[in-house]
RNA sequence: GUGAGCGUAGCUCAGGUGGCUAGAGCGCUUGGUUGUGGUCCAGGAGGUCGGGGGUUCAAGUCCCCUCGCUCACCCCA
């Protein structure tokens, strides 16, 4: 093939100006309830330090980084070396969340907000195979509290995103709630090795889309005995009639332990402080809950909706990670809304209000000079209309059609003749209903919403 | 990484068992209509049929390879 490809590549996407309008909308509504919760926003580079990046996600989230190549000299060298590693051949790499880019942000300012609340809407990138829902290119919406280990900071942020959904027109989502140490409880009192407990929680988490059954094949395969597994199974399924009291109280019981004791009441509190806040009702004890990202060290959740495989976002408490980079720990919890999830299931259920983002008006011209035009064209702008002038001679017919046409579908047309430059005025034409009116150029601003809200003309 | 399916015009797609210059609708464009579009009529442009190889007198069609996309699994946002 000579031709060179025109597509992007593999999982990463061109957004056209409709999808932006869609993006930018959903985006909107994040950025207003974020600040209305007190968080701020930040920003950080699409490319971090390898040793900033490794080690934070666990094998299989090492294994997902993109990795940039030295450049140059240094990469001749390492090319040079005898046994080339992998390892060797790069220093930075993408950002694989936005998550491990806030607790180096932590960790090297020293004069943050004792409490620091911040939100981050970026683009990171995964290299797995693309899927419904999934791209290597895709945005994440965090918010984040750091510096405290109060519960009200899983309140805030879960009340925050739950805000987010709702306004947003989400009447059905559910947040799954558990605990990283609940988990390990569980794994060792059925007497499974710690040693296999990544391995058990993977096929855990998978009950909900599985089955019981499922999961005790899954769990053989990865070498579990028949008993163990069918005690853990029994530990975190849960039917629709049990509530979260009754999970609670199940749990204690079978545990037995205050260390298990504490961190159930950790979850009931923040499901109970919760209550007056939007997410009140959406949270739901799922013991089976298990998230794939290392880093997290307490409460941990999930947001999902029936139609959706996967999660329209996650996110848990990391009071080790700002640790990490070998200075002073700092508690922290966070979630990250999935903006390519939202537009998604947003898209599929038609969730969107009408969006526009062209020009309300084509300035159409005939027989005028251009400068004559623009300056119209100028003095309408300065009006606040977002104006588009038909930039070649051409017949009106044409230039209406254009003015109404995929991908334009401005509202108006104004047309721009000898009679009305002589007389100061633009006619104006609603396209959808064809009704017209001749008016002074100051005027226009004031007059459109009118002629566009008139009756159709015949 | 595993399994299945699909790649024909800018878009959506037709093209039984191989057979003349590869089609339709939409879109684009010219004219009918020297300042009124979205209807109608008449024309026009646009295709290495994803790429490479093979079988054949003959391949969009059959076979092999390859690339790309989609769906499911895996994992995740």
């Amino acid at each position: 093939m000579t031709q060179i490809s025109t597509k992007p590549p593999s999982g990463m996407r061109d957004f056209l100006p409709e999808e932006i309008a869609r993006r930018r909308y959903v985006i909107g509504r994040v950025r207003e309830i974020y600040e209305q919760y007190g968080f701020q926003p930040i920003e950080t580079p699409s490319i971090e330090n390898l040793s900033t990046l490794v080690g934070k996600y666990g094998e299989e989230g090492d294994q997902l980084l993109y990795r940039i190549l030295h450049r140059r000299d240094a990469l001749r060298r390492a090319l040079d070396e005898e046994q080339v590693q992998e390892a060797d051949l790069a220093d930075l790499g993408l950002r694989y969340d936005l998550t491990v880019p806030l607790a180096r942000v932590i960790a090297q300012y020293g004069n943050l907000p004792r409490f620091f609340k911040r939100y981050q809407i970026q683009p990171v990138w995964r290299a797995d195979r693309p899927g419904r829902g999934r791209f290597r290119e895709f945005y994440q919406c965090d918010v984040d509290v750091t510096g405290t280990s109060s519960l009200l900071a899983e309140t805030d942020v879960l009340s925050a995103v739950a805000r987010v959904l709702q306004s947003l027109g989400f009447e059905d989502f559910t947040i799954q709630v558990n605990h990283r140490k609940l988990l390990t409880m569980m794994i060792s009192s059925v007497g499974i090795d710690l040693a296999d407990e990544e391995s058990a929680l993977v096929a855990v988490d998978k009950l909900g889309k599985i089955g019981e059954e499922g999961v005790l094949k899954e769990l053989d395969q990865r070498g579990i005995e028949g008993p163990k597994a069918e005690a853990l199974l029994q530990l975190i399924a849960t039917d629709k009639t049990e509530d979260n009291a009754a999970i609670a109280a199940r749990l204690s019981s079978a545990l037995g332990s205050d260390k298990a004791d504490t961190a159930i009441a950790q979850l009931i509190e923040i499901i109970e402080t919760s209550a007056t806040g939007p997410a009140a009702g959406r949270l739901r004890l799922s013991p089976g809950l298990a998230r794939g990202l290392g880093y997290y060290t307490g409460p941990i959740f999930e947001i999902t909706v029936d139609d959706l495989a996967g999660s329209l976002g996650g996110g848990g408490r990391y009071d080790d990670l700002v640790g990490m980079f070998g200075k002073q720990a700092v508690p922290a919890v966070g979630f990250s809304l999935g903006l390519e999830r939202i537009l998604l299931v947003m898209e599929e259920r038609g969730m969107y209000p009408p969006l526009q983002v062209g020009p309300q008006l084509v300035l159409c011209s005939m027989g005028v000079d251009t400068s004559q035009v623009f300056k119209v064209a100028e003095e309408l702008r300065q009006q606040g209309l977002r104006v588009e002038i038909y930039p070649e001679p051409a017949k009106l017919g044409k230039q209406l059609q254009y003015a109404d046409s995929d991908g334009v579908r401005a509202p108006c047309a104004a047309i721009l003749g000898e009679d009305e430059l002589e007389n100061g005025s633009l006619t104006l034409k609603a396209l959808a209903s064809g009704a017209q009116e001749t008016v002074p150029v100051s005027e226009v601003a004031a007059r459109l919403g009118a002629l566009l809200d008139a009756p159709p003309a015949d």
